[in-house]
This record gives C-alpha cells, sequence and structure tokens, in this order.
DNA sequence: TCCGGGTTGGACCAATTGATCCAATCCGCG
DNA sequence: CGCGGATTGGATCAATTGGTCCAACCCGGA
C-alpha cells in the first residue's frame, strides 16, 4: 500500500541470502525424488529411500519442502520446465524451415530428452494409472498446454499431405506414445528382443523411423 | 519309489475336492491384485489394499498365495495366459486369410483386449521402471515368446512391401506402444484433449488409424 | 448325521512409513 | 570475529506394512 522512503525497513525486511549448502541439498533431493518416483510411483516411494539416494538426512524433505507431495510437485515441476525449455530451444533452432523439417527436429529433440530423462514419460504413466489430484495437476499445468501447440503443428501437417489423415489428437499421441513409451519400456525392449535403445545409433533409427511411419508425404501447397 | 497295490492308500490319499468358497475367493483376489497392482505397483500396493477390494480377511493371502510376490505372479499369470487366448482366438478365425488381413485383426484384437483389461500394459509398464526378478520372469515366460511370434509376422509384411522397412523389432513395438500404452494413458488422454478412448467407436478409430499408419501398402507378390 | 481336514477370522509381531520436535551446528552478514 | 537466523542431525511418534499364529468355522464325504 505505502512505501517507506527506505532507511527504516519495516514490513519486507530483505531475508538473508539462501546458504548455498541448502540449495545443493534441495537439488540433490530433487534428482532423488525424480528418480525414485518415476521408478516406483508415488505411493511406491518412501521419503526415507529418496533422502538416502540423496544422501541426505530424511527430515530435511520436510524442512525443503513441507511434505511427500509437494516434493513430487516440486521434482515434476522442474523435469517438465526443462523438458519444454528443450523443446523450445529445437523449434528455435528450425524457426526459418518448413514444417516437416519443424516436425522432425522436434521428434529428434523428443526421442532423445526422452532418453536421456526417462523419468519424464515415467512419471506420467505412473500417474496417469489412476486418477489423482496430482494427474490434474500436471495435466493443467504442463501437458496441455504443451500438447495443445503440437497437435496445432500437426494439424497443419496433415492438411499439407505430410501426415496421415485421421483425428489429430489421437495421431498425436501415437507419435509421442511411439517415442516416450518405447524408450520408458526399454528394459523389457532390451529382454525381449536383445535391443539396447542406448547403444549409439539406436535413438536416430527409432527418430528415423518415427518420421518415416508418421511423416510419410512430401510438403504440397495448401 | 513303490506303490502299493491300492486298497489301502498310503502315500497319495485322493485330496478332498477344493472347497467352492476358496475358489471364489482366489479369483476375487486375483481380480483385486490385478487391478490394484497395475494402479500403483508393486511396492506402492499393499496386501491389506488387494484384501480389502476383494473383499476378504488379508490373511488369506498368505494361505492362499503364500506371500505378495507369488500373489502377483499368480495375477500376472491369469491376465497374460487370457490375453494370449484372446489373441490366439483372433488369429485363429483369420487363419486362411491374406497376412495384411490378419495382421489387422489382430492389432483390432489387441485394441480391444488392452482396453477392456488395462493392467495388461500398465503392470508391463510398472514393471518395466526398473529391473527386478518380477521383469526377468515376465519377459521369459510371457513376453518374449508372444512378440517372437509377432515380430515373424510383420517381418513378412515388411517383405511384401505393406508394413513400411527398418529395424522389425522397432517396428512392433511401435505398433505395441500406439495401441498399448495409449490406451494406458487414456486418462490423461482425456484430460489433455478431452477425448473418451471408451467412448463407442473410439477403439475403432484407434484401432484403423494404427492400421493405416504402419500398414500402408498393399499386398505384392514376392 | 457327524467327522475331520479345508478355510476363515482375530489377535498379534517386527519393520517401515510420513511426519514432528528440539537441540546442535553452520554460515551469511554486520 | 561473533551474532543470529538458516540449516542440519537425532530422537521419537502414530499409522501402515508384510507376515505369523491359533482358535473357530464351514462343508465335502462317509
Amino acid at each position: 500500500m505505502h512505501k517507506r522512503p527506505a532507511l527504516s525497513a519495516i514490513p519486507e525486511k530483505p531475508p538473508r541470502k539462501q546458504q548455498q549448502r541448502s540449495i545443493r541439498t534441495k537439488r540433490k533431493l530433487l534428482d532423488a525424488a525424480l528418480e525414485a518416483f518415476s521408478e516406483n510411483g508415488f505411493k511406491g516411494t518412501s521419503t526415507r529411500n529418496i533422502a538416502d539416494r540423496a544422501g541426505v538426512h530424511h527430515p530435511l524433505i520436510t524442512y525443503h519442502f513441507k511434505n511427500k507431495d509437494e516434493l513430487w510437485r516440486a521434482a515434476a515441476d522442474r523435469i517438465f520446465t526443462e523438458f519444454n525449455a528443450a523443446l523450445a530451444a529445437a523449434a528455435q533452432a528450425q524457426a526459418g524451415e518448413c514444417p516437416k523439417a519443424r516436425m522432425s527436429a522436434l521428434i529428434r529433440a523428443y526421442v532423445h530428452y526422452a532418453a536421456g530423462q526417462p523419468a519424464l514419460h515415467k512419471i506420467m504413466v505412473q500417474e496417469a494409472s489412476q486418477p489423482s489430484q496430482r494427474l490434474d495437476w500436471l495435466i493443467d499445468t504442463h501437458i496441455r498446454p504443451l500438447f495443445d501447440a503440437a497437435v496445432e503443428e500437426i494439424k497443419v501437417l496433415q492438411e499439407r499431405g505430410v501426415a496421415p489423415p485421421g483425428d489429430t489428437k489421437l495421431l498425436f499421441n501415437m507419435i509421442r506414445v511411439s517415442s516416450g513409451a518405447l524408450l520408458a519400456l526399454s528394459l523389457e525392449f532390451k529382454g525381449t528382443s536383445g535391443i539396447d535403445m542406448y547403444q549409439p545409433g539406436r535413438l536416430d533409427e527409432l527418430a528415423d523411423m518415427i518420421i518415416a511411419v508418421f511423416l510419410p508425404g512430401d510438403l504440397e501447397e495448401e
């Protein structure tokens, strides 16, 4: 409402700078939480397990994140923000190119990000396995905006004969799970087929096949 | 070692018939276990929660299945056996048809089975999220035999110009997650796109799109 | 009908869970 | 350097976990 003329700081004293070790602790906890939640789901993960992975005393979770739920939210927030940035960077790099080249670059970026951070897709699957407030939050905050933009891009590609016809949202989700889910299942894939998606070249092979299958056409004018 | 001449049954007395209620209890527990494990994973599911869903006293799990691990195994065994039977029936019905029609029927059968039993794919994803004996058992006992057969079928379709070229195993897994994973994510899909895969017609729409995308060619002779 | 093993219910156990409390320690700041 | 809030460690709590035990019961077979 009213600001004092400086000198005497009454309502908002500049809070002391956060200590460095605190920042490190928080980051270690978030890393550990992502790994643990993606492997065992929310219910299946104990805060002690997270603290152990992080090499940190477990009540610090309460101190830094209030409770298990908030820790999950903070971890999910971080990975989705990072993912968004990675996609944006890829899109940026292809700003002037034709739509098909742009989408191809996005697919490649997605495949590589999903491989480097399998937690991304795993956490979505873990949460989508049953209704929950966490799922609602995830969808509203991160997933829907991201997907709406992608669906628009694909719609253009359908209109111009590059992507096959049919429900765009359905098509987009097929593309998306072909990369994300397949990488989330990479352990099973290795066991059934002997193929290790993390060998060099495999990721590009996957991306190329996705592009070949889902964007088979050549660009034609409207 | 030595068998007595009947009359006096010593080593193997014909065991009394299993009581009917026991059979019902076991089946209720298996149903509940599938649901619970697919929603919360192995670690995230408590035996008491399973017993509650089944409306059964929880120590009965120990009595009927020895422990949580064996219960999981029995549940997974049942759903995969059922699934195998459903696929076999679909294949049987198309015995004489051409390869493309046969694979299309299999895809349709898979989509409908995955929709009716989302636990099938969810359990695979839950277990594939980290190495475990359960995952190894699942792969060796059920998944690999099933997939090897499917991969052979697809290889034929590639050779005859129906399916796109490239690594067959990779292609098969793309087909498979396009149906299975997409249905496992149906809650998220509903939230992001407003599309309910369980509305009538949606499943066939998905199956048709999978066929259109992954089996685009017409059959040509070798 | 009644016997006896198959099946179930109730009480209980040790270990793990998420969370809280408070004293000890650390470190940014004056 | 030394103050004092920020951060951490240790102890502890009630609730939940997988699993065991034994008495009560149900019901298939004679």
